[in-house]
DNA sequence: AGCCAGGACAAGT
DNA sequence: ACTTGTCATGGC
């Protein structure tokens, strides 16, 4: 890949397994909206940023330095991975996996971003029995209501302070249902280093899951999401009631996450876009 | 109107 | 160690 600077952009060429439309609208983040099929808009490491692809290996972001691009985007886009290599582990892994197979088509497009630990943790627990239209519509009002409190002109995920000063009523109010009490807890076990992230990151997956289900409200599902998309824990595979139905469906049962290797959140993340792009 | 959603938890087998 | 009811809310 080759990248330069234009203007206010840097311009992406040779890119390579991503699709904006795919790569953001496959559940992965929920701060992002499709303006058109080939363009993005969101916010992320608290800067308002929109990815362009006028064609299938170029990607323009805007607004964008060479440095910002170098020290933030790069590696959220998963672009410091070489996704052909990474395929060809997963299949090498499932070599007689043709229902796998098919998904990685599907889902060419699809890379894991790399997001930010406590909003990664903080949107999954969110996300616990609910759907993407209504998770979406939670943490945009958190996010509005927290950069109103602190007179912040750009609506960035709120840190755990604010959570913490929001307390669970403050949240209940945000419409969050169940998981106010969840949601605060985690505030508090992430902003005393109970639940460490850097430590996290180089446990073990089990060591980890088990890290983060110290959390009230966090159980394996949101555990795995937390670490595949904001703690770069490739082999976290999370298991919703979509790839439980996949694992049901396709290969009754007889498999387990630990059989796709060590990229099997991506493989998770193909099936599970995979079956529910059969649904619509 | 009623079922379901990128679940977790407690209580009951 | 598995099943079941419950939780708060609104999208479809």
């Amino acid at each position: 890949m080759t990248v330069k600077e234009q203007g206010d952009s840097v311009l992406i060429y040779g890119v390579e397994y991503f699709k904006v439309s795919q790569t953001f609208d496959c559940g992965q983040c929920f701060r992002f909206e499709l303006k058109d099929e080939r363009t993005a808009s969101g916010i992320a490491f608290g800067k308002e940023i929109t990815f362009h692809q006028p064609t299938d290996d170029t990607l323009v972001i805007t607004p964008c330095s060479i440095e910002e691009y170098k020290s933030v985007w790069e590696h959220y886009l998963g672009f410091d991975c070489d996704y052909s290599d990474v395929r060809e582990q997963l299949l090498s892994a499932r070599p007689n996996d043709m229902i796998l197979r098919k998904a990685m088509e599907t889902g060419s497009g699809i890379r894991i971003l790399n997001q930010q630990p406590w909003e990664a943790l903080c949107s999954f627990i969110i996300s616990q029995n609910n759907n993407i239209p209504r998770i979406k519509k939670i943490i945009e009002a958190l996010c509005v209501k927290c950069a109103l409190d602190s007179g912040s002109d750009i609506k960035s995920f709120p840190g755990t302070a604010q959570i913490i000063s929001l307390g669970v009523e403050g949240l209940r109010d945000l419409r969050v249902g169940f998981r106010a009490p969840y949601i605060y807890d985690a505030a508090v076990k992430f902003r005393s280093g109970e639940v460490d992230v850097d430590s996290i990151k180089n446990m073990p997956l089990q060591d980890a899951e088990r890290e983060l289900c110290k959390i009230k409200g966090v159980g394996p599902k949101v555990a795995a999401c937390a670490l595949l998309f904001g703690f770069e824990k490739s082999e976290a595979f999370p298991i919703d009631v979509w790839v439980k139905r996949v694992m049901g469906e396709y290969y009754g049962d007889l498999i387990a996450p630990s059989d796709f290797g060590k990229y099997a959140g991506l493989a998770q993340q193909y099936l599970f876009y995979h079956r529910r792009y059969i649904e619509k």
